[in-house]
DNA sequence: TGGCATTAGTTTCATACGAAACTATTATCT
DNA sequence: AGATAATAGTTTCGTATGAAACTAATGCCA
């Protein structure tokens, strides 16, 4: 392995896409979604919005759509369409919120209980084992950089912080 | 900072979506995303299929699409979306080749050559900009990092060993 | 109280995506 | 050579995406 371009930008104007990290991020991340997209869909027919969706529901209890707009960076739309699927599969239930009527709360329902206590053990399994390819430090090294990258990232981005979309 | 839960997979059963390595990829693969393929899209309206694949014509000076394929981590019909359009602005030259023709290959046009020369710098700024926010240490260990888990997640991911998509 | 700006959430619309099917050409096997 | 398999690349088709427009309810301020 070749040293690395990590100063700064000098070898100007050589731009060498497999070592640029912007390209193999969404690489690695793209990698990594399907791995572990097809444990949604396969076993469960769920998507990966309708997941984010159940995985905060399961952690915090009741929460409106928006809430989970704020927890998932994803964006209201695609929060709106995954709730609705997850409603009509009987999944979540949403009941108006009678303080604001704007509003609904949603809830896992029992079969929504039921599949996210079942999904999470092998969403951590499959995170595991990915893992597995670090050493301990290098997994605290991993946090971190994660962290930093993620907050200067978000400087450099356009208004909407987002979420999927296109790498590179 | 909490010590993460890097420890396999104990804490068991309990995810916080926060903190789960594969939703924390696709979070900042997208952010940082975005950040470019603003400079694409506005500048040069460019879409990240096709700066990749000028990328590849630029570095490589004369490819078929599949070999395209083989270096970008895209499947073919999205580079072949991507050359139509590069040849339709002009961008990229096609020609058949004639000793197997079922191919074509490409090569940058004088207006591709332009462009591509105006865009490498400025995505090797936004790249160096991103790492600001790093150590050189972490730089290298942010290499290291994403070849590792590159590397390992390929192992866990089906057939195509794809490229964009969904997250998590 | 009335009116204007906000916020919650949905719908519309144009675009991107990729699996699968398809066309055309070349390679391989007998 | 003739048939079948494999490869290059395109098209089809159903689905996902998000910006912008929209509906409905609430907040704010004079």
């Amino acid at each position: 392995m070749p040293s690395p371009r990590t100063e700064t930008a000098e070898q100007v104007s050589s731009l060498i896409l497999e070592r640029f990290v912007p390209y193999r991020l969404s690489v690695l991340s793209n990698t990594v979604s399907r791995a572990i997209a097809r444990i949604y869909a396969e076993r469960f027919d769920l998507t990966i919005p309708e997941w984010r969706v159940m995985a905060q529901l399961g952690r915090h209890g009741r929460l409106s759509a928006s809430d989970i707009v704020g927890l998932t960076a994803m964006d209201k739309v695609r929060v709106s369409r995954a709730v609705a699927r997850l409603v009509a599969s009987g999944r979540v239930v949403a009941v108006p919120d009678e303080t604001d009527r704007r509003r609904q709360l949603l809830t896992l329902a029992a079969a929504g209980r039921r599949i996210y206590r079942e999904i999470v053990p092998l969403a951590l399994e499959r995170e595991a084992r990915l893992l597995d390819a670090l050493e301990p430090e290098e997994r605290r090294a991993l946090d971190r950089l994660l962290a930093k990258l993620q907050g200067q990232a978000a400087k450099l981005a356009p208004k909407t912080a987002g979420e999927d979309g296109e790498p590179d």
